[in-house]
DNA sequence: CCAAATTAGTTATACAGTATAACTGTAGCG
DNA sequence: CGCTACAGTTATACTGTATAACTAATTTGG
């Protein structure tokens, strides 16, 4: 048994807790508080709206117990069949070094496959395996109903786009 | 000396390290990926661009060695002096637990000054100290810098106000 | 062709961030 | 007074991430 495998075994089954949301704060009085630069901080907005939508996220798959990783590793490979590990892991900017437990897990859950390259034996090339296929199609109804969630927030599609349009300004 | 103050001794000094962006990828040939979804899914476009906008501030701060929480704690402090240790931790997301190390860490380079209220000896009331004062010039103008990067990317102010506007709507 | 360099994947390890439980000292209240 | 609640603290654990070192396989240059 690999190292990363053993690491499956024993994770806890709780991928995601609970919302830590707001406690009922004690007395339910609430300081009021001078925020300054902070309310309109790029990186903090932006830092704090990425936890909400992960939460949510998190509670969608909490019965799969699928991470953000996983879900984005399980879609490339259904769209990207044979991809090398090494170019999943890049693609998604994950270390080649951590990618190797993810990939672990989900070869773990008969979900995806390895498959060494016959013109280069120290490929490993990655597919999905009949259950990965069945799996992602009900990850995706799910997925869906996570992002309906956080378009509606938004107000609509449109505002969707022009978030996705600012915020690709960033990572360019 | 409280374990805070005895990890705080221990920390590397490298708070950020540097960026570790597209490697010179071997071959530099780059598989052609389908992303499907992944391309407007707004949680993943969202935390792309949030790691994006913290490597910035990290390189930025590198030098002081100030994480975001850091900046965010003496900003509140500084606009809001004597506010309960439990207040600030809360406005800013962070469990009182792990409260403590970052003002230990603050109170150890003498920035921040824990007070025992008068009227209840339970709460620290937090102030900036002098040097704390004087450091959060010097911050808020590295800030300011590494900010109007980021409004420069999304391509002006209004771009920045209409992130923001979209952003919060995820949060609240 | 062969030795050296490079590449893909893996393992081990370290550290930051975060979450929870349990403890201490203090305050409020019947 | 005795019970409960609260603020801060400590210890601990787990996830995500970063780096170095290793193995096996391939490529490259002389």
């Amino acid at each position: 048994m690999r190292y990363g495998e053993f690491l499956q075994l024993v994770q806890k089954h709780v991928i995601f807790a609970k919302p830590s949301g707001p406690k009922p704060s004690g007395n339910g009085r609430h300081a009021i508080i001078n925020y300054s630069v902070l309310s309109e901080a790029v990186g903090y907005r932006l830092r704090r709206a990425q936890l909400a939508v992960f939460q949510d996220f998190g509670e969608s798959f909490a019965a799969e117990g699928l991470r953000p990783a996983d879900f984005s590793v399980v879609l490339l490979i259904k769209h990207n069949p044979g991809l090398k590990q090494s170019e999943v892991a890049e693609a998604l900017g994950i270390q080649r070094a951590n990618f190797v437990a993810i990939v672990d897990g989900l070869e773990g859950r008969d979900l995806v496959e390895r498959r060494k390259s016959e013109t280069d034996r120290r490929v490993q090339a990655l597919y999905l395996t009949p259950l990965g296929e069945q799996f992602a199609e009900n990850m995706l109804a799910t997925w869906q109903a996570h992002e309906d969630r956080m378009i509606a927030k938004l107000g609509g599609p449109e505002a969707r786009d022009e978030l996705i349009r600012l915020v690709n300004r960033l990572t360019e």
